[in-house]
DNA sequence: CTACATCCTCTAGCGACTAGAGGTACAAGA
DNA sequence: TCTTGTACCTCTAGTCGCTAGAGGATGTAG
């Protein structure tokens, strides 16, 4: 039973020291055990945990869909069911945003391409900024 | 010389009536007269510049970025150097985002796909997200 | 003249951290 | 044992780009 400073449990999980402090803070991560000094001392199921939420993080999920995924994860004979509309709901929104983006990265393209790299008068970036009109898809 | 509200001006332009209030509070947009009774009243002027910075933003560009912009903009003579350079970086980004994006997607859609609908501790989603080891791309 | 929408300023809040001040604890070397 | 240096503690405030709300003044239509 080795004890896990919070330096160490950065390091293994990925997440930084204020950070962890800060999921402790928000409830999310239940407060340690604390030493003589009050230094916080983690459990090897503390690593888990913050695993957990870096990859859900990482993923994009808010804190408040990791709150629930965590709670669901806590109690195996749940239904599985929020978990899984959880996760479909940001699938749905990632591909939204992957259709956004691809549209502004053409803008952005154009824009580019069409710069003579002369003066600002016959800039085609300040050009298209200035006037929605000439964008490729106008519905950004 | 009509005088123009700014409510008239958040509706022609699509930015909200306190966002144009923040726009001018930071500096984008400088301050327009005002009536007697101490009401904004803008130029049709204006409205071309909110509509730039709408643009803009639309285009995911950073205030910052915007504020050199509209420099840019208002002195037509410089090289468009730097305009050309933040388009080019904000491609980047957003080139960048997508693919990240993508690989968010193909995780998200193994996740979802192997879900059983039954109970939480069979779920794929739940599982994948304690262990990053099972994910698709391991890297994102 | 009276509603009522719109405007004004100001402060505080959002999400998810991040930075810094000012102080305490701990591990390693002399 | 002492010292040095790192890591830890709490607390507040700042980041970005707005958004919400309080509390009051102004403008317009009937």
């Amino acid at each position: 039973m080795k004890k896990i400073t919070i330096g160490e449990a950065a390091r293994q999980s990925g997440v930084k020291v204020p950070t962890i402090r800060y999921y402790e803070g928000i409830g999310l991560l239940s407060a340690p055990n604390r030493s003589e000094g009050n230094q916080r001392s983690y459990e090897p199921s503390d690593l888990n945990r913050l695993a957990f939420i870096r990859h859900a993080r990482e993923l994009g999920f808010e804190i408040d869909a990791i709150r629930t995924l965590l709670q669901l994860q806590d109690d195996p004979h749940q239904s599985c069911a929020s978990a899984d509309a959880i996760a479909k709901a940001r699938l749905i929104e990632v591909e939204q945003r992957i259709r956004s983006l691809n549209a502004l990265k053409a803008e952005l393209e154009q824009m580019v391409e069409g710069c003579g790299h002369g003066r600002v008068d016959q800039c085609r970036v300040i050009e298209v900024l200035a006037d929605h009109g000439k964008c490729v898809h106008p519905h950004h």
